[in-house]
DNA sequence: CTGTTAGCGCCTTCAG
DNA sequence: CTGAAGGCGCTAACAG
């Protein structure tokens, strides 16, 4: 009996006609050696490594740990693994990464860090044609976009506030040009026009997905527009520092001024005011982007993730104006 | 010129005398061609692969997120790339991990997840001798184990209880029998001992690293042992639990009930009351067992991260007791 | 129906 | 000082 024979017998090889007896040898003699196929022979003989990269922001961002929840738990099914870097704290060289990638070590690439991925990575990772997966982020490289329902969520947020009375409607967004940023826009504007509403440029600020910067920011804007009776959070980590930020100038949340942010968060109830979210379906997110990573046919194009609706959580940062 | 002269242009092998033409020619052709090593083949030759796992409870706790951030931003430094698991979602069967492991396709093996890791997967990784570091967590197996200085937390929370006049301080603690669950009890126990003070089992509950566990756990104990002042919680999640769970008795936090929560977290600042809590080097941890990982030799034994000692971070969540 | 062989791409040893 | 060759472990094709 030869490797050969070892060889089709795992890889349940249908073509291969033997006697049960050895089939059961075979499987004996794996069992009792505790034989487990060498991966980097495997890897370099068919030039796939079951090894999926993405690249984050910022693992400690809790929004971007959803997503990871849902990549790993399809990761876990298709029977991939991740590969997890950091572009906070792994730095824009990204060696070890760059390396992977024209080392033929990744069979694709799931990218959430927007304007952190070095162009070296990415012509890379074109270069080598490796199924490129952009998360919420237009790179206008050749890649899969998946998007959430941004738009949508936007405007619930904004139809919630406008339902209870608010007229004066501003908006913590994140950083400028983002695509994200564009399509919640969108909804803001809808929402307001919809409603009669002015949704003028004066009453947004730009923040980040960092706490202290979305508190300075949601301090300029209110008081730069006093007269701001509501704010839509397109980053609920602004929305954090936003909670934050208002209190400490002695103003209440919802009396004062009422705060809906977009994307839930696990202890959005135990917040100084429960924060009134809307969720939106980042597990789902997380999964599709590694079935798009495993499907064998990436074909090019943009998708939404709209398996759930974006949805409504009142807790208790919106009140009615009076 | 050879596939040989390259390869030892590349891995700058001192020994080789060529002109400085040829090698100028060499690394002109390298960047030209943009040609980058298969690492699969490296690894199969060299039997290491630059890739260390870590296997996580639940990558959407901060706290982890954090010890991950160290890791990360030590992975960068030494070359290395993450291959994250998480054994809440990814389920008990492993069988990537398995495989990878057993497939000489991992460097080493960097466990959170306690008791989540199959015993197969652990087996393996001590066949194949692949170096193996637990965290917080002792398993019985040839491994290292990192531990927080998880006393001297305890000590400090029990302490600054004590400090504001608490007699009655319970403790909600984490799963039963784990190791950093005894040595946080050594603290409060040692604290209170120093005191005078009475510290028996009645006025403890475990509880897990869940929100809702650490409710459930929090309203038993304090219906249970109503005379209890202040909690010190072991873990910083439940302690999220207990602030919703205290005020939905209608008790007020801290003039009710103080609470301390080992494990500080970014938004601790902004929750229905501020919480105080003992910061923990998370990150130093993350950032020592990917250097124990890449280290040569990994003599087996215990350390604890004391590069940053605990530190007592005060907020809202203790008052004076009358 | 089973065993042998070649080659994936690299790096190291040895020969030239 | 440089070129050639073998083998890491696997699997697909082919020979027996």
């Amino acid at each position: 009996m030869s490797s050969g024979v070892v060889s089709r017998v795992i890889n349940h090889d249908t073509t291969l006609r033997i006697s049960e007896a050895t089939r059961e040898r075979v499987l004996q003699a794996i069992s009792d050696l505790d034989y487990a196929p060498n991966v980097a022979a495997q890897t370099l003989r068919s030039a796939r490594s079951g090894l999926i990269a993405v690249i984050l922001n910022d693992v400690t961002n809790p929004v971007y740990a959803e997503i990871m929840r849902g990549a790993q738990a399809a990761s876990a099914k298709h029977e991939r693994a991740l590969l997890v870097f950091d572009s906070a704290t792994g730095g824009h060289s990204a060696g070890r990464l760059a390396a992977m990638i024209g080392g033929g070590g990744l069979d694709a690439l799931i990218i959430q860090a927007a304007g952190a991925v070095s162009d070296t990575v990415l012509a890379r990772a074109a270069s080598r044609k490796i199924p490129t997966i952009l998360l919420q982020a237009e790179l206008g490289i050749d890649a899969h976009l998946i998007s959430l329902p941004d738009k949508e969520a936007a405007e619930i947020a904004t139809d919630h506030l406008i339902d209870h009375g608010h007229r004066m409607i501003g908006c913590l967004a994140t950083a400028r040009g983002m695509l994200f940023t564009k399509n919640r826009f969108r909804g803001w504007r809808a929402a307001m026009k919809r409603a009669g509403l002015k949704a003028d440029q004066g009453a947004v600020a730009y923040a980040g997905s960092d706490m202290d910067v979305g508190a300075d920011a949601c301090t300029r804007l209110l008081t730069r527009r006093p007269d701001l009776t509501a704010l839509v959070c397109f980053n609920v980590i602004d929305a954090l520092g936003a909670l934050a930020a208002i209190s400490k100038t002695g103003r209440r949340i919802p009396d004062d001024i009422s705060l809906v942010a977009v994307n839930d968060l696990p202890f959005a109830g135990v917040l100084s005011t429960p924060l009134t979210t809307v969720a939106m379906p980042l597990y789902d997110m997380g999964e599709r982007a590694i079935e798009l990573a495993c499907g064998d046919v990436l074909e090019i194009g943009e998708s939404i993730v709209d398996s759930t609706p974006p949805r409504l959580i009142r807790r208790q940062s919106v009140g009615r104006v009076a």
